[in-house]
DNA sequence: AAATATACTACTATATTAGTAGGAATTAAA
DNA sequence: TTTAATTCCTACTAATATAGTAGTATATTT
């Protein structure tokens, strides 16, 4: 399971990516609640994805966040790494929280361990073709697919 | 991730099955040394799995525990869901383990929530068709593979 | 100078996971 | 029938990670 700040982190950017045209600074108080995130906690998510170079701020009374790159250009997997999710199912197969089962004498030959690579890359391979923009259009299909439905009725 | 207690009862599972031919009980102690198990943990997993129906025990000197199923009959999605590990990346998404994202109002139109069903879905597709079995003969062909490797220097 | 925002450090509370202790019940064999 | 070896079961404990908060410093605009 992703964690909540990664959760968080995810919506608190497509809050940004929504609006992004004006690249407008938008303040933590909006999107927190906006998105229904406990402001002091945004506060220290966002501050984190600028220590990656996700986003940029501005200081002061017309302060606020803004994302550095096009939201094209910011994919999931990126994000869910960044803000600690680990991806993989077990720590043996995990790029970024890599440790040894002390039981395997050789990982190259655990039949679970190949098993669990696989289920990674069929997730990797989805989350790292998916931007911030792919998501805000999931949704605007989505809503329009909901829409058309309510009409028929 | 998985938890320890998964990844233990896959392994636990899996020395069953690798001598499930001769269909004696195998003691928790065996299993444990064989698959470097703290004894008492691997002793609740095993109760658990026999609760749950997946491996059968017989109790006294002579006893231990045995695999009721075969070997292919037992699905890697299976045991991970027994065994208390979410396969979903976010509750909102989880069969098992769902929950409402407080701020979605309607999560049918979330782009995020659309990805990682995506994502789970993936991930069951590969895990639900893993049997016991099919883990074994990846272990078989990983070991040749490396042993062809190793007189080819 | 006042108001309002982010920056940053240092906590705390809670929940989950991992693992242990100790003894009861059962079985087989001496 | 006693003994030894096993599973069964309840109830703990310890460690760790997550989620979230408090308080203050620093920067910016008006």
């Amino acid at each position: 399971m992703l964690q909540k700040k990664t959760k968080y982190a995810i919506k608190a950017l497509l809050a940004l990516a929504r609006e992004y045209k004006e690249n407008k600074p938008m303040k933590i108080s909006v999107i927190a609640e906006k998105e229904a995130i406990p402001r002091k906690f945004l506060e220290a998510i966002m501050l984190e994805l600028r220590h990656h170079g996700l986003v940029g701020s501005k200081m002061g009374s017309t302060g606020g966040y803004y994302l550095i790159k096009h939201p094209e250009e910011i994919m999931l997997s990126n994000v869910i790494r960044l803000t600690g999710g680990p991806i993989a199912l077990l720590p043996c197969v995990s790029l970024n929280f890599y440790e040894p089962c002390i039981e395997c004498l050789n990982e190259e030959i655990c039949g679970l361990r190949n098993v669990i690579l696989e289920v990674r890359e069929a997730s990797i391979k989805i989350l790292s073709k998916t931007s911030l923009k792919d998501i805000l259009f999931r949704e605007n299909k989505l809503s329009k697919k909901t829409k058309a439905l309510k009409t028929m009725k």
